[in-house]
DNA sequence: GCGCTGTGTTTCAGGGGTAAAACAAAGTCT
DNA sequence: AGACTTTGTTTTACCCCTGAAACACAGCGC
């Protein structure tokens, strides 16, 4: 009686999907977990397909990845390929590095660009005269 | 500390929509079960707003209500997701924090959300000298 | 009356999901 | 080298969701 319903909820899936999206942002479990609200240890289980999420915390991750509930039930649209390529350059940021970012970056207006650069350079020459340390932060 | 992650599924909405559906059709607790294959006992619950089900006995009766999952949830724009994503959860505003969502910010190229994230934490470091002096971790 | 059926609700033991913390491995400083 | 941080994983204790069964009430026929 219990088993002619299967279940919907296509774990694999959507911890494929996660763990896709969290690898090309660059992003360590905590910072997801900081995020969307799920916790790093069930984050780890849902992206190694272990046990069933609750509602809650697929809700937080499909809305995370921005992509319908109906996407990670059991036979629906095939996904959609990367849309999204994501080059990442660790370097020191310096003022003319992030200038020359910001103005590469086509979601900002010139203007913006140019005020956010200038901003930066300003802290960056506070920042530098107090502080010995590198204030870059490498991560792989 | 998990306390600004409110709730997605609601709950309320579920169950009334059930309960309307299933008096429409002139069905009892145990024909719905038949169906769908929730328990009654469960179905109970839901149409009385007690407790959260799990996702698979929501996903199965959205699927009975014909509606989508998003319908049940809260903070959640099914159509205008475009550009301008809503933020679902407000925390406190630490550098960590800060720089996750910076660098979960699809708009933003990877070096515009380190460049913002730096940026960030120099005026934050700043402003925590000057002020309170309220250090963010367990620096000693 | 008495039994029977159907209804929604509640109890119950079991299972399993959760977040925090502890953990080991690898990297990053000084 | 050592100490410290960061990473993903696993352990831990708690919480609660689940379905079956028991329950209370109603309606109906005999």
């Amino acid at each position: 009686m219990t088993r002619p319903f299967k279940a919907l909820v296509n774990t694999e899936e959507l911890g494929r999907a996660v763990h896709r999206r969290r690898e090309e942002l660059g992003l360590s479990l905590r910072d997801v977990a900081n995020v969307t609200g799920v916790s790093a240890s069930t984050l780890s289980r849902i992206e190694n397909g272990t046990g069933k999420p609750d509602a809650d915390n697929i809700a937080r991750l499909t809305s995370w990845l921005d992509v319908p509930m109906e996407r990670i039930l059991s036979g629906r649209h095939p996904q959609s390929a990367a849309a999204n390529p994501v080059v990442y350059y660790p370097q020191e940021p310096t003022p003319e590095i992030v200038e020359a970012h910001l103005r590469a970056d086509r979601n900002l207006t010139p203007e913006t660009a140019s005020a956010l650069s200038e901003l930066f350079r300003v802290a960056y020459a506070q920042f530098s005269r107090t502080s010995n340390e590198k204030p870059t932060k490498k991560r792989r």
